[in-house]
DNA sequence: AGCGCTCTTGACTATTTGGTCAACAGGACT
DNA sequence: AGTCCTGTTGACCAAATAGTCAAGAGCGCT
């Protein structure tokens, strides 16, 4: 095991991710990231071309580790309203997860570095779309399995309500990094997806 | 007239948003701002501590501009759907001017730079709160008037209808930023709205 | 042994960074 | 005339910045 990635190159993708998520690409620096890394500069540029192209690779990272994760979450061997109700659930614990480590919410790392660097790095946008399609493809899989249900009428435009449930997390993620309160995200989180999905409320069983 | 804000202290207030609005804080130094507004950087530590408090200064005159704009949105004057439907209209507008002057989406510039900056500068995020604060007191009036023509339920909860609208809109303004696209803006903002206010669509006659 | 490869190192650089400061300009008030 | 006061300037600084490079370490292959 260890696989083909050095253990050097794993180091400063971790040590990368960790530290633009507590604070921005922008204040983080190259020595930083080495130092927390306990990395020498010269190996940073082995590696990587550039810091923004570290900051590709931290977002694919972050990625990829949710991705056994998901699968869990949206085993298709659970009722279509728990893989919900666990999706918020694990958004909220990992937030709070992060808050408690840092000291205060941090948000999703791709959105933030997406709005921050987006602009002037083509390919952190293009890393930030293709997570968004792959987000999708879970959300696109549930509501198909609640339209199948009944829980969601047959005309209902799967590929958009996904988009609209993805546009609706990541909004609540964000804000609460921003404001630094997690708490909408605990109590709000389940009931907004049911409500920008269309499910009614009231159709649902308490859990 | 000419205020007691002096000239040079509204130009570094007026470059300092542009620049940051169009990239980031991070990306913009003391020195571009300088540059942009013509102002000896002496001139600039005369006016401002530092460059997190002129951008703190910088959020404040976003804001403030827009209140006339928001003043005549939520006129009482008039239906209170249609003032949501000229909200809707504003956001893709401004956005759209400045995608164009800019060559790319912006998003909103206060909710960037408390993304960004909310943790590491706490003015940052106190001045982003008071804004929420602010809006969300325009929301709250039209969704009570829509309670009172009967649009809304009257056991309505106004103040986390409107919290969630405020959540609804920066969601997708940021999302524009980060993906570069107001199509989404332009074709889902209003229905977006009345969605996440809980009116039914079919209720709202063509506009 | 010798070659080639990936990885590592630390010293190096040129520029930029946020921020300071003493000096000064010019009007207002006495 | 002198003295505030606000605003302006450009020179200055120490530290940090992203990025470079030549030299070598260690390993696997022949």
């Amino acid at each position: 095991m260890g696989g083909q990635i050095p253990e050097t190159k794993r180091r400063l993708i971790a040590a990368a991710l960790e530290l633009i998520w507590r604070s921005s690409y922008g204040s983080v620096s190259v020595d930083d990231i080495c130092k927390a890394a306990d990395v020498r500069k010269g190996s940073f540029y082995h590696f990587f071309p550039s810091k923004a192209d570290l900051a590709v690779a931290a977002m694919d990272h972050a990625d990829k580790e949710l991705r056994a994760t998901y699968d869990r979450i949206f085993s298709p061997a659970s009722p279509p309203l728990q893989r919900l109700e666990e999706l918020a659930a694990f958004i909220y614990d990992s937030q709070k997860q992060a808050a408690e480590k840092y000291g205060h919410a941090c948000g999703c790392p791709c959105a933030s570095l997406g709005s921050e660097m987006g602009a002037q790095e083509p390919e952190i946008r293009a890393k930030f779309d293709e997570q968004r399609r792959h987000k999708t493809r879970y959300y696109q899989n549930v509501i198909r399995d609640l339209v199948a249900e009944g829980l969601l009428p047959a005309a209902s435009d799967v590929k958009a309500k996904a988009d609209e449930m993805f546009t609706y997390l990541m909004g609540r993620v964000m804000l609460a990094r921003i404001e630094n309160d997690l708490e909408p995200l605990r109590r709000d989180l389940k009931d907004g997806i049911f409500r920008t999905l269309g499910l009614s409320v009231e159709t649902i069983p308490a859990a």
